[in-house]
RNA sequence: GGUGGGAUACUCAAGUGGCCAACGAGGGCAGACUGUAAAUCUGCUGGCUUUCGCCUUCGGAGGUUCGAAUCCUCCUCCCACCA
């Protein structure tokens, strides 16, 4: 084998990485092969809904995996679709999305940008609005898009079927959506589209329409999974509560990664990690071997998290901070400093520090005994807080340092 | 349009006049054990009141009653069968 052909599997190794499905895999590895070759760059775009600008891991799996394409010739369509955002995706539960105007179109674009480019290389990325295209069809050319597909094609999408079958509404509008998805794709002339795997009928939507609108390509189609939230069952996402924000604060980040559980740490290794697939399979073996502690693992993953999206300094502090409080339980370096009027009954003292939302559940945890002060467990449930300055704590996690005057 | 069934706390789900802030399960929080992992065991899980109690909650609005999540009337929304 030459040094290129190693360094072609090698690549295809990481752009198979984790995905779900991939079709085909032959259309993609004839790109890399010419990449390989000529030095020829390829297309590579992925559809991001213009409503939701604040990040969380989930949605990195989408951009670890474009990122991986720039590593390797692949030069990103960074579609938002500000257009078919106003309609609305029917995938999945139908519910109509707010229209945004096109300032708050640009703000959001702009806030994306911030944070995409901590994964994504700038020179190798464009940033693209199918407002810009799809705004301007024509009732011809809208015509002309929708005579590209049967309606027992159309209804072959699963919630299409399901829902037409058991008698529920389906909009006309909402066969345009995959129409436009794919529209976007003969516009861009895109070589490669990625998504999530519930995105599949929409994707081969652009493969279909690049054929019927006579382009000469017909678009591969890369489907990654949907990445578990911290519970490790449910997917991540806001609503749910159990993301870790790209935005977030080094060591509230760094903690949230180190609640993960073992089995989780190795999804997220694959998903999410630069690491390669054989650095990772040597520490698989090593924490089978006990030659590294699953915890030090952990730590290495959660450091690179939050080294990716603060720095290097910032992940060796958080480190530091982490094993300070919890390793060694002492306090943490950083806490919310509050004056309260005293002298006050403790549990209001919690509250009005922020440790408990009321009075009622201040005296469940003092009960409970999860109420320290001055690391000192609190035995007396009455206990008056008198003048003077003090370190509350409520469980493992949260702390706050109080005067009382 | 007709008939029947349903809407209960974060979720699922009991309860059919007082013992109901409301069984149980899941989830969540906390304690023990740990590696703030998992598993396990234990407690708690509407708010206010430092516990005598008070207030709000059982789709919405009224009503009956000493007293309603439970009975009646109207309304809204869901589901099933019929047309």
């Amino acid at each position: 084998m030459t040094k290129d052909s190693e360094m072609l599997e090698e690549a295809l190794r990481e752009i198979r990485r984790g995905a779900a499905e991939i079709i085909t895999d032959e259309q993609i590895e004839k790109l890399l092969k010419r990449y390989f070759e000529t030095g020829e760059p390829y297309y590579v775009k992925a559809g991001f809904d213009p409503t939701a600008p604040d990040l969380h891991l989930g949605h990195t799996v989408l951009l670890q995996k474009l990122a991986t394409f720039q590593k390797y010739g692949g030069i990103v369509q960074f579609l938002i679709g500000d257009f078919t955002g106003m309609i609305g995706d029917p995938t999945g539960k139908s519910q109509t999305r707010k229209k945004l105007s096109k300032e708050e179109v640009k703000a959001n674009a702009k806030s994306y940008e911030a944070q995409v480019f901590k994964i994504l290389d700038p020179a190798k990325t464009k940033v693209v609005f199918n407002s810009e295209w799809l705004g301007r069809l024509s009732s011809y050319e809208m015509i002309e898009l929708a005579s590209k597909r049967t309606v027992a094609r159309m209804l072959e999408r699963d919630d299409f079927e399901k829902r037409f079958k058991s008698g529920q509404d389906i909009s006309l509008y909402e066969f345009f959506y995959p129409l436009f998805q794919g529209y976007d794709s003969v516009v861009l002339e895109s070589d490669i589209e990625i998504g999530g795997t519930d995105q599949k009928f929409n994707l081969l939507m652009g493969r279909h329409l690049q054929r019927a609108y006579g382009l000469k390509k017909e678009q591969a189609v890369l489907m990654m999974p949907i990445l578990e939230g911290l519970d490790g069952v449910q997917k991540m996402s806001k609503s749910l509560g159990n993301f870790i924000g790209v935005a977030e604060e080094p060591n509230t980040m760094f903690a949230k990664v180190m609640s993960i559980s073992d089995e989780l740490m190795w999804r997220y290794y694959e998903l999410l990690s630069a690491r390669s697939l054989d650095e990772i399979e040597a520490m698989k073996a090593d924490v089978r071997s006990g030659a590294l502690h699953p915890k030090r693992a952990k730590e290495m993953l959660a450091e690179e998290i939050v080294a990716r999206f603060h720095d290097e300094a910032a992940a060796k502090a958080a480190l530091a901070e982490f094993n300070k409080v919890f390793k060694q339980k002492e306090l943490p370096s950083d806490m919310p400093e509050f004056e309260l009027q005293g002298p006050l009954w403790i549990a209001k003292a919690l509250v009005e520090a922020g440790l408990e939302p009321s009075t009622s559940q201040a005296r469940r945890d003092l009960q409970a005994g999860a109420v320290r002060i001055d690391q000192e467990k609190v035995l007396d449930k009455d206990l008056q807080l008198t003048p003077g300055d003090y370190i509350l704590q409520v469980g493992k996690k949260k702390f706050a340092k109080v005067k009382v005057k």
